[in-house]
DNA sequence: TTCTATAATGACCATGTGGTCATTACCATT
DNA sequence: AATGGTAATGACCACATGGTCATTATAGAA
């Protein structure tokens, strides 16, 4: 952990309470905008304990985006085992919806997620990034590749074009359920769990076919 | 315009220098951690002058906004009269194309354009995200539409379904062509022209033909 | 009850911000 | 050369930030 002993001392309430806010206030400003003085506000502490809890403000977000990571890496270790079996295709479907469960689950720590990608003063960034770059290797690499050896997947496929068009599209699915406009115009947004999985499985259907006539 | 008298009547060459500036400042930094010291430090000029042109800070980034409103607005005219004939792929493989083109040309423009996307405290910003969407309402949709219409693309599309995709598609490897990490091992980032224009033809195969096997 | 180690506190600091405005510099007209 | 109107200037303001640290409160041991 990157906070100091006397944050662990905490009862395990306070903790909790004290880390929820840094979340909170994280997600809502990114990491240069948020305000230690504002936490310390909302919180009823002196502003004094924060930093003795953590030291700087980068290590607050440290101890923040280590608990992210975390939870990613469960989630993600999670799918690939319950999908491990079943054909391409379903697995992607199962994978959007898991996607979809975390966000409801943590949208706080998926803005957290957005505001990394896109704004360029965050501490970690490169490190966190680098995660980033291994769920595409790890994870849709061998997605792919064993639905082309299955015969799933055309054998004529590139594989790293492949990938790239699959993490361009469900990164964009699932902002697309939790950023109004970027929507255009699918009705996913916030849509409702019987919706959202009818958009998924047609989602994946055009993935497959394509959009071409074909003759 | 949104600047004042005194700014139109400087000399073409130092508005557009002071422009210039505003626009480096804001791509790089975004609106709030943009600084109006680092600008007129940058120029050589008073502070005070600043505020003379553009009343408040606000008020420069509206004129550096409306500026590049117009440049889109200009460039996406062009495509659509350009590629006016042609049929649906190669109209997407087009516009792909001019879209690398533009950022190419102004990658200024496009940075300050994606931080307006992610980062909430931007000034205009509904009525940016309102401009964005005009993109897809009145650039995909006939698109997909008239595909369609001449059986190029699938009758069965769900038209929303196609637009959201080739929305998600096209943000997506715009981005990946500038900003190293999203492209996912694509080989995109920042490709010479002829590698470029080989990895739009191919994507928008991909488009076309899908990734199942198809039996 | 007294002592002691540790945690909580908030006034304080240097720095940076957007924004103001009295003063100065400039230049065209008389 | 004197005048008058306008533009440039930068010291200055109120405010907010991350971070510090001497002081105080607290709780457990003696």
């Amino acid at each position: 952990m990157g906070c100091r002993e006397t944050f662990k001392k905490l009862e395990g309430e306070k903790q909790q309470r004290i880390l929820a806010t840094a979340v909170d206030e994280f997600a809502s400003h990114g990491f240069r905008q948020a305000s230690i003085n504002r936490m310390v506000q909302h919180l009823g502490i002196a502003k004094g304990s924060m930093f003795q809890y953590f030291g700087t403000k980068e290590g607050l977000f440290k101890v923040v985006f280590d608990h992210a990571v975390e939870l990613v890496r469960h989630t993600l270790r999670q799918v690939k085992q319950t999908t491990a079996e079943s054909d391409f295709f379903e697995r992607l479907r199962q994978s959007l919806i898991a996607g979809i469960h975390f966000i409801d689950r943590h949208p706080k720590i998926y803005r957290i997620y957005l505001k990394m990608v896109f704004q360029e003063d965050f501490p970690l960034r490169a490190e966190f990034l680098q995660q980033v770059h291994l769920f595409s290797a790890e994870y849709l690499n061998p997605l792919v590749t064993s639905g082309i050896a299955r015969g799933t997947l055309r054998a004529d496929l590139d594989i790293s074009a492949a990938v790239f068009f699959l993490d361009a599209l469900m990164d964009r699915f699932l902002q697309a359920y939790c950023i109004s406009f970027l929507d255009a115009g699918s009705g996913l947004y916030q849509a409702p769990r019987e919706e959202m999985e009818r958009r998924v499985a047609e989602f994946v259907e055009l993935i497959r076919k394509g959009m071409g006539a074909g003759e």
